[in-house]
DNA sequence: CGCCAATATGTGCGGTATGCACACGTCTGT
DNA sequence: ACAGACGTGTGCATACCGCACATATTGGCG
């Protein structure tokens, strides 16, 4: 009885942070649905195609298509050839990279808003237990992809993050 | 530099518990968008009125008299005369007690194979950690209300609910 | 080599979710 | 008693997205 009040109070606070992101992020490019984890993955992932995108994004193919359309006629992304001529390669232009910028802006001050709100040593803390279930939630890199879509890379990077660590640890493969 | 790292991880971690929540209640009511946390919160809110639910789902009030329509159409709930001639009160009809079940159950499961991947001291220290950012961020009733539309009640009632004490201690008026 | 299955993109069409502007009835305070 | 606020509902439009399908390309295999 007692952790099933613990999975509701994650449960209210995970709806009350994904709120303040969501609205953060969906003003910052005046788009909602996927287009911001859009314009930030595309970011992350330099030259990949619709079709990964569609893969990290988790919508169908065509709908993805549409969503690449949509930022296309914002001048925030570029498609050029792919690998091969049947695929196309994703870009951000400067004016995407800004935007995208502003996106994980958004999403940053939402998130502080929120973690800040601890104690310095209770941040260490919380980042610790974060850890402990990101590693063990992420089964394969796809989700890691997946979880990973809207974070910031160069926070990431510069330290070990657990998602990668648990799709690497976890992997089942695939 | 350091709690950025922090507040990414949080990032992180409330899309991927947020996506599995979002999966499972809409799978459970077989409808998307704010249905879920309508149904929830009309069986929080026994006989509240349409505009109550708008405010709660942070929707318009039109958007929310359709949602409304659907679900009377589903045969989820029921429309009585309200205290006014002009207002309507809201009830789940025992189909729509039944399916509000299964929306918690769905979030219940998302969340504890989440939360349960912590030993049971560390989820003694999360829960602590949860109980000061949610009493941090909430200001208002009308907060607690947004936050909570989604929680299990009697999960929350039977025990102090750190939402509800936020929105008292930090009351600005509104 | 030639052909078929797999892959990648894109389109036609429809459905769901939602908002804005507005209409209508009801209430409330002066 | 009447103006303005309030609560509900409707007409219309839009954003977002999936399914089924069309088209182009590739790769493997007989």
């Amino acid at each position: 009885m007692h952790y099933a009040r613990g999975s509701n109070l994650l449960g209210a606070f995970v709806t009350a942070v994904n709120d303040r992101m969501q609205r953060q992020t969906e003003q910052a490019i005046a788009m909602g649905g996927q287009a911001p984890a859009a314009l930030v993955t595309i970011g992350h992932n330099y030259g990949e195609s619709v079709e990964f995108l569609s893969n990290i994004l988790q919508m169908s193919h065509s709908g993805c298509v549409r969503l690449v359309d949509k930022l296309h006629e914002q001048a925030l992304i570029e498609r050029r050839p792919g690998k091969d001529r049947r695929s196309l390669s994703l870009y951000l232009t400067p004016a995407g990279r800004d935007r995208q910028r502003e996106v994980l802006r958004g999403r940053r001050e939402a998130l502080n808003s929120v973690f800040e709100t601890l104690d310095e040593r209770q941040q260490q803390q919380f980042v610790e237990l974060l850890e402990v279930m990101l590693k063990a939630i992420t089964h394969c890199k796809s989700d890691a992809d997946i979880i990973c879509r809207l974070c910031e890379e160069q926070t990431c990077a510069q330290s070990r993050c657990p998602v990668t660590i648990g799709s690497v640890v976890n992997a089942t493969g695939i």
